[in-house]
DNA sequence: ACACGATGGGAAAACGCTCTCCAAGCGTGT
DNA sequence: ACACGCTTGGAGAGCGTTTTCCCATCGTGT
């Protein structure tokens, strides 16, 4: 029965013998309309189980009621089936559900857009014209060109961590060298002798961060020489970056990963290589991802506030919306240690 | 700059000197237009940078381009925050994913709706009103009244799991008792003299399916007793159930998790009870999710292809968009083993 | 030459809504 | 009693497309 016309404004204001502007009115909360018109029309629409189309209203409104959540990974090609399989990383969802907390209560969609390298040009002119009134990025690569195209295009946007390169965006972020802090002084006090370090890529503004954070807290208790190897925020990488400190450095007794994928590769390289965690080595993680709670022994992480942060960067772009002059902000938050069992 | 009016037909028509039926010819590549006008019509668009308005292409053709992912769980109300944590599960990523794969070189918007035990109605309204064209849904609890209002309200809709009451909505499911006699089959192989399993609920299809696809195949095996634990597929439920298992029947030597997150709480415990694995105990997990390779040691696990079924559900309700009277149709696949090293 | 089917392009009517005018109705102050 | 302001509701003009007619124009077969 989907193809019977569904009711109109039009047909609420027969019903309920008034005009079309007066339904509309009503409908919206607009305005004083007599309380027995207001009566008779929302009565009409029950009866009538009228919904606003929601075209309609946007062609004249030029407002979609929907954010748009873009996530650009220019590293990746178009083409790539499953975007570098991205989406199976909890990151993802956390980000998801901290957005929807805040957009559903209000009635707004979240439509999700992906963007390789090839989309951005496509992606702005898809934005600009209604297929969503603003946009949270979630900005994987490093030098990401996107949020300067959105600044440029004028999108109301609001990026989910700092983006590389200084944009006239607002954005959402944690910090980051106090969270490596936190985990290089749960290492230091442990009384750890030979600390290291597995960092993410060099050129993500995040990773730089942790990295700089944990060698300057590490610094100040005394360790000025911090190896450190490189990895991609993959467990496999983590596996790998643990196998090769573990041979280049066998008497190491702390390891801080940059995040807990890469960590829960470390831990298994340092079961296998049977060194005892904390006992032998003490390994600290980042993000407090559900990975962490999985980890074998309980990973000790930075608790990264993700929900918190994609909820706040969801207001923000709200109320970007509200008034498009609203001053480029940004908002830190800070990491807490959640202690568990490797540290 | 945003605040400037983007160019409309009528500016390509004007530009190209033709009139905007034509341009709307051509932008659609609709019937033969003069390959002469054709060009100028193409050179008016890039030199005015125009982008079709979407609402106003939709209020007319009376479709979207958007597909809505519902994820419907009546049994969270509307107002916990985060529905659940569902979205940190591995699961929802990888639905998100293998949508995408199909949808996106199609141009077709993909826009999440979250629905609780209270939205069915609105839901059903906002869908019929040019929210989406159509849904894919993700039935979280075990009755769910939301595939038959969809049902009733004719909506095009394609489910991903086999619904619990018979309705006329074509879906994609895995052959979930041959996957756990997959399971049953590897565990009964390895010489496994008392097998227990950790079960789902027991009120969702996929739930009740592997309980009775692994009885069955141990039965053939002559294993006509599986003592069972129901958990409801968190990893701190797999602890449990793992746990009360272990008690009371401390001899077990195989034991069969209807899901990876469970079966990682159950190796926790193994381990903590000092049982190797898969020497002592030999472990088979469902999904082959990214959980099941982070395992310690890794799980052995049923793989079910998430990410290629959502895609196909994609297609099918595409096809359906256009071809409204299609049979109502399902595509079952068949699960594989993934053999790792718990079993 | 003439009629006749294609074929290509334009005018204009929707699509369902919002919102700006206006006109009426009413009370109030002088 | 009159003018004036304020509230309330209606008419109607868009918003930017698509699409249905319909009119030229052109080539073709007799």
């Amino acid at each position: 029965m989907q193809s019977q016309r569904l009711p109109t404004l039009e047909d609420v204001a027969r019903v309920a013998g008034v005009s079309r502007a007066t339904v509309s009115r009503v409908v919206n909360g607009i305005r004083n309309v007599d309380p027995q018109l207001h009566q008779q029309v929302w009565a009409a629409v029950d009866q009538t189980g009228y919904v606003p189309n929601r075209m309609a209203r946007s062609l004249v409104t030029r407002r979609t009621g929907t954010v748009a959540l873009v996530v650009s990974d220019s590293e990746t090609h178009d083409d790539d089936p499953f975007m570098g399989r991205f989406f199976s990383d909890p990151y993802f969802g956390r980000v998801v559900g901290g957005l929807m907390s805040v957009l559903r209560p209000l009635g707004v969609q979240l439509a999700l857009q992906m963007v390789g390298a090839d989309g951005h040009k496509r992606l702005v002119g898809d934005l600009r014209n209604g297929q969503a009134d603003g946009a949270v990025v979630l900005s994987l690569p490093a030098r990401d060109p996107l949020p300067g195209l959105l600044a440029d295009a004028g999108i109301p946007a609001v990026l989910i961590g700092r983006p590389a390169e200084p944009v006239p965006i607002s954005y959402v972020d944690l910090d980051n060298e106090a969270g490596a802090a936190l985990a290089a002084d749960r290492l230091a006090t442990r009384g750890c002798r030979r600390p290291v370090m597995i960092s993410g890529p060099p050129d993500v503004p995040a990773s730089v961060d942790r990295i700089s954070g944990f060698r300057r807290a590490m610094a100040r208790h005394g360790h000025a020489w911090i190896p450190q190897e490189t990895g991609n925020f993959t467990q496999d990488s983590g596996e790998q970056s643990m196998r090769a400190l573990l041979a280049a450095h066998p008497r190491l007794d702390a390891v801080f990963v940059a995040n807990d994928l890469m960590a829960l590769g470390a831990l298994l390289v340092l079961h296998d290589a049977g060194r005892r965690v904390p006992e032998d080595v003490a390994v600290v993680g980042f993000d407090d991802s559900s990975a962490a709670l999985s980890a074998r022994p309980a990973l000790t992480t930075v608790r990264h506030p993700l929900e918190d942060m994609a909820a706040e960067a969801a207001r923000m772009l709200l109320s970007r919306l509200d008034d498009p002059d609203e001053r480029v902000t940004s908002v830190i938050y800070e990491p807490t240690l959640v202690e568990r069992q490797t540290a």
